[in-house]
DNA sequence: TTCTTATTTAAGCAATTGCTTAAATATTTA
DNA sequence: TAAATATTTAAGCAATTGCTTAAATAAGAA
């Protein structure tokens, strides 16, 4: 690593060491954050979360169909987002209704937003 | 897939199709808004993009030094970056400093909001 | 209880990710 | 020109991802 370091002056120290403090300081949020974008940074989950939030809820049977894929490919990926806790699933008989959380539902809302522009409704 | 397919009659099939359409219509954007996201979904690249909105650019050596990692390590994530086209670098000399570009800042910039919320300037 | 349906879980596997180290490419300086 | 600095690129590799198929759970219907 010590290979690797630049040996520039150019840097201000202060600026970098404000930065490093800026980091540590809010290490929660960037772990967190970063976290939920790589939930929804898989296209597939971004669709069942864009879904989710147009059709409130929805079981992995229907999402199967909608997706076009299999129902374990579908449920794994529900998996995942109910372990990082974007959504949840109501047990109704056999069938598990998953819906939005709100935990991370404002960081996600925005990005709804640019999925459908041209969206009349 | 037809063994795993769902025979349930609850299913609205006139919502499961308006779905469907709506995935089709939107492909485009579910495909490139997921590709931002899982660049923003990893942590590293969180914290680069984060402090390029704060320091308005950054050169390698500079991440390097803030993240306390290896140059190639941060290398390979502005790679990544730029060929995403959410940031771009100008050569000045030798260093080459990065910057956010206006591409996806749009869909960026409502995340960077969740990241310093005690944030006291 | 047995059978069917809805869902999850597990094992297997190819593809991707993100680091490491070493080498290559630019640019500036001596 | 040669030497130093900043950056990228490439190869290698362990870990993760996202599917597949098959088996295990769970709940309703016969």
């Amino acid at each position: 690593m010590a290979s690797d370091t630049c040996i520039r002056l150019l840097a201000d120290p202060i600026q970098i060491n404000q930065c490093k403090s800026m980091l540590s300081e809010n290490q929660e949020s960037f772990n967190r954050i970063s976290e939920a974008l790589s939930l929804a940074g898989n296209e597939v989950r971004l669709k069942i979360l864009y879904l989710l939030s147009v059709e409130k809820q929805l079981c992995p049977c229907d999402l199967s169909d909608i997706l076009g894929m299999t129902i374990p490919a579908v449920s794994q990926h529900l998996r995942k987002l109910k372990d990082g806790r974007v959504i949840e699933g109501r047990r109704v008989g056999q069938t598990i209704f998953y819906s939005l959380r709100q935990d991370h539902l404002e960081l996600l809302k925005p990005l709804f937003s640019h999925i459908q522009p041209t969206l009349s409704v």
